[in-house]
DNA sequence: TCGCATTCTGCACACGTGTGCACGATTGTA
DNA sequence: TACAATCGTGCACACGTGTGCAGAATGCGA
C-alpha cells in the first residue's frame, strides 16, 4: 500500500537522493499521506484534520522543508514578485524611495528584483525583458523618462504598473508625484516675503515634465508678488553639482546677480553653493539658496540647505500600496500628488540691507530666530 | 495528426484562451512542430533543422513569445537569481555597492532580489527564508553582522555565499574586504608625516571587525613613528554623524584636544566637522580630519574632506564575480582583499605653527599645492 | 440496520519548459 | 536494390506545487 517507501525510480543511487531538496513529496511519505493534504496542510486550508495538519507542520519544520516558490508560481501563475527599475541607485532620492518600496513589499511577503537602467534604453529593454520573463505581478518606475520605450512592451505585459515621479505622465499607468509646481511655488513665496526681488532658477535640462512645473511654480510667485519676470535669471544645469556649479558661475557673472537662487533639487544647490564661495561670495549673507528633495547630506553641508522635502520613503510606500492593490484586482487612486515641505534652515536669509527693498515683510527678530535654528519648519503643507 | 489545432480541453472559451499568456505550446501550434522543437529552436539546440529554427523564432518574435524564466526554473532547478541582503539600501556606501553587483549581474542575466534589514535579526531571518523559497542559486550580504543567525540557516541551503565587508568573517564563506589595516596605517602615518602627533581616533562601537582592523592600523602607525599611544584620545561614536558629534565634542572639551583626527568613516567626519565648527575652531587650521569611505557627498562638505575611498562600485563586482564562479561550480579566492586610497582633500594640513613640532616634513610650498587642488591623489596605492 | 450528511483524503491533472531516448526520414555506399 | 549512417523530430516524462472532484470514512438520525 505504501509502496512509495521504495527510491522513485529516478532516482538513481540512495547518494543522489541525499543531494536533492526536501520536497513536498518527502515529507508526505514521512507523514504517511498524500502530497495534496501536506500541500493543504501547510497553506493552513481548513480542509485537513487538525491534529494531521499538526503533525504535518511538525515533521516538514523538523525536516527543514521550504516549500519551492518557483513550482507555486508556475501553479498559481503569481509571483509575489515585483519589479523595481531605477535610473541609478546610487541617487541618494532613488535609495530612499526603494527603501520605502522594499518596506511595504516584505510586509506583503513580495520580493522586489532591483535594476537601475542608468537612463540607457537599451539596458532599459533588457530590464523590462528580464522583468517579463520572470513574470512579476506587477512594476513601479521611479524618477524615469517613460517613453516609447516602454509602451509597445509594457502594453503586451498587461501587468500593472506604477510611476513615480516620472517625467512623461502617460495615460496607462497609475502615479505617485510630489507637488513640484505648489512646493516650489510657495518656497520662493517664502523668498519674496523674507525681501527678495531678484530671484533666480537653476533648473534640469533633463528634469523634462518635474523642471517645467517646478518652474511654472517659481513663475507663478513671481507673478503673485507682481514681480517682473526676467529671462537672464533662468539658467539650466545637468540636475547634478557639476551642473549647478556651472550655471551659478554664468549667473554670477551676469549683470545683475541675483539675491536668492530656487535650484531644481539639492545637489544642483550644492554646486551653485560651491560656485558661490568661489566667487568670495557667502550664503546667505550675500544670496540666499533654496534646493529641492532634503537629501540626507543637506543638513550636513555649510550654511545647512533650505530645501523642499520630499517624504521619499512615504512616497516608494504608497506606491507599494497602489502597486499592490491594482495586483488584488481592485483599483486604485489613478494620480496620487504628495506634499512638499519646506525645511528652513541657514542658506536662507533676508537681502543685505544696500539692496534689500522696502517691500520685506519678514522682521529682524523673526528671521534671526528663524536661522539660529537648525531644525526644520513646515510651510507648504499638511 | 495535427488535431492540436482544436481548443484544448482545458479552455473552456475562446475568450479565456485570449487571456492566457502565449506559451510555448502555441508557438508550436503555429509552427506545426512539437513543444521540444520549440524549445531547442530558441534555446539554439544544435539539434533542429536551421530553416526550422528560423521559422520558429520568426513566428516567436511576431507574437511576442517570452519563454517563462518559472517554468524554465522548475525544469532545470537554477533561476539565475541571486539575493542581496543589505543593513540599509539608504546608506550612500550601499547603494553604491549595490550598483556595482547589478551592473555584473545584468551583465550575465542574473536578476538580483534586494532587501534590507536594518539591522533587525527578525527581519534578517525572514529575508534569508524568503531566498530559500524562492531558490536563488546565491547570496551577497553587504556589511552586516553575519552571526549565529546566519549560521544555521544557510549551512543548510547548501547554497554558495559571499559577504562584502561583512564585521563577523566566517569560515565558511568567501568575501570581499578593503584592507582596513593598511589603509588607516597609511592615513595615519600621513597625518603624522604632516607634523601632527596628538592624533585621535573616532571608531564606531558597532562596527566590530572593522573598527577593530582600523584601529590597530591606527596603532600600528603611532607605533611606527615612536608615538606614545594615549587612551584619552580612542572615542566611539555610532557610525553616524550624532555619533561623530558627540564623540568630538567629547574629545574637544578634554584636557588637551588632538590636532587631528582619524574617523572610522566619512558619516563620522562629518559630524565631527559640525562639532569642530559649533567649538569656533576651524578645519584644517585648528584641527585636521581624515574620514574613511569617500562617500559622495565627501568633497561637496566645507571644506572637502581627505578621506580613504573604497572602490564601492568595484568591490560590487568583484563580489558578483566571485559568485558567478562559486555558482558555476569553479572555486575562487577565499578572502579578496582590496586596497583603499588615501583621497587628500582640503581637511587636512600641517598643525598650527604653536603646537607644530620640529617632526614636520612637508614643506610649506608643496602643503599650499595640495591645498588649492580639490582633485584626488593616491597616497596608499594598490 | 439503513440512508444520508459531513468530514477528510487521495487521485489525477494542470502550470510551462527541458531533455533522454526511440524512431522515421533522408542520404550515402556497396 | 538493400543496408547502414546521419539527421531531425516527437513522445514521454521530469521539475514541485495547487486544486477540482470523487470517494472513503465517520457520525447521526430514523
Amino acid at each position: 500500500m505504501f509502496n512509495d517507501d521504495q527510491v522513485p525510480k529516478n532516482q538513481t543511487t540512495p547518494a543522489a537522493a541525499a543531494k536533492r531538496r526536501v520536497s513536498i513529496k518527502d515529507i508526505a511519505r514521512l507523514a504517511r499521506v498524500s502530497h495534496s493534504t501536506v500541500s493543504r496542510a501547510l497553506r493552513e486550508s481548513p480542509l485537513v484534520n487538525p491534529e494531521t495538519a499538526e503533525k504535518i507542520r511538525q515533521i516538514a519544520e523538523e525536516s527543514g522543508f521550504r516549500a519551492s516558490a518557483v513550482a507555486r508560481s508556475l501553479a498559481t501563475s503569481r509571483t509575489s514578485t515585483i519589479g523595481v527599475v531605477v535610473t541609478s541607485i546610487s541617487d541618494p532620492f532613488v535609495a530612499e524611495v526603494v527603501s520605502g518600496i522594499e518596506d511595504e513589499a516584505i510586509a506583503q511577503n513580495y520580493s522586489v528584483f532591483l535594476a537601475n537602467c542608468n537612463a540607457d534604453p537599451g539596458r532599459e529593454l533588457k530590464i523590462v525583458n528580464s522583468f517579463e520573463d520572470r513574470r512579476v505581478d506587477g512594476i513601479i518606475v521611479t524618477a524615469s523618462r517613460v517613453g516609447a520605450l516602454y509602451g509597445s512592451v509594457l502594453e503586451r505585459m498587461k501587468i500593472p504598473i506604477v510611476l513615480l515621479n516620472n517625467q512623461h505622465p502617460s495615460q496607462f499607468a497609475h502615479s505617485v508625484m510630489i507637488e513640484n509646481f505648489e512646493a516650489s511655488r510657495d518656497a520662493v513665496s517664502v523668498l519674496i516675503k523674507m525681501g527678495h526681488r531678484h530671484i533666480a532658477y537653476i533648473g534640469d535640462r533633463f528634469g523634462y515634465g518635474s523642471d517645467s512645473e517646478r518652474y511654472s511654480g517659481y513663475r507663478a510667485a513671481l507673478g503673485e508678488a507682481d514681480i517682473a519676470f526676467q529671462p537672464e535669471l533662468v539658467v539650466h544645469g545637468d540636475g547634478g553639482a557639476e551642473g549647478g556649479i556651472e550655471a551659478m558661475t554664468h549667473l554670477l557673472e551676469g549683470p545683475e546677480p541675483p539675491t536668492a537662487v530656487f535650484c531644481y533639487n539639492d545637489r544642483t544647490a550644492i554646486g551653485a553653493l560651491k560656485a558661490i564661495r568661489a566667487h568670495g561670495l557667502k550664503v546667505p549673507d550675500d544670496i540666499s539658496l533654496v534646493g529641492f528633495d532634503d537629501l540626507p547630506l543637506a543638513q550636513y553641508v555649510e550654511p545647512p540647505l533650505t530645501t523642499v522635502r520630499q517624504p521619499k520613503h512615504e512616497m516608494g510606500r504608497l506606491a507599494m500600496q497602489v502597486l499592490l492593490k491594482l495586483m488584488a484586482g481592485s483599483d486604485a487612486e489613478q494620480n496620487i500628488r504628495v506634499a512638499g515641505e519646506l525645511v528652513l534652515r541657514e542658506s536662507t536669509a533676508a537681502p543685505k540691507e544696500k539692496t534689500a527693498c522696502n517691500y520685506s515683510s519678514v522682521p529682524k527678530k523673526e528671521r534671526k530666530k528663524r536661522m539660529a535654528s537648525s531644525s526644520s519648519r513646515s510651510a507648504a503643507g499638511n
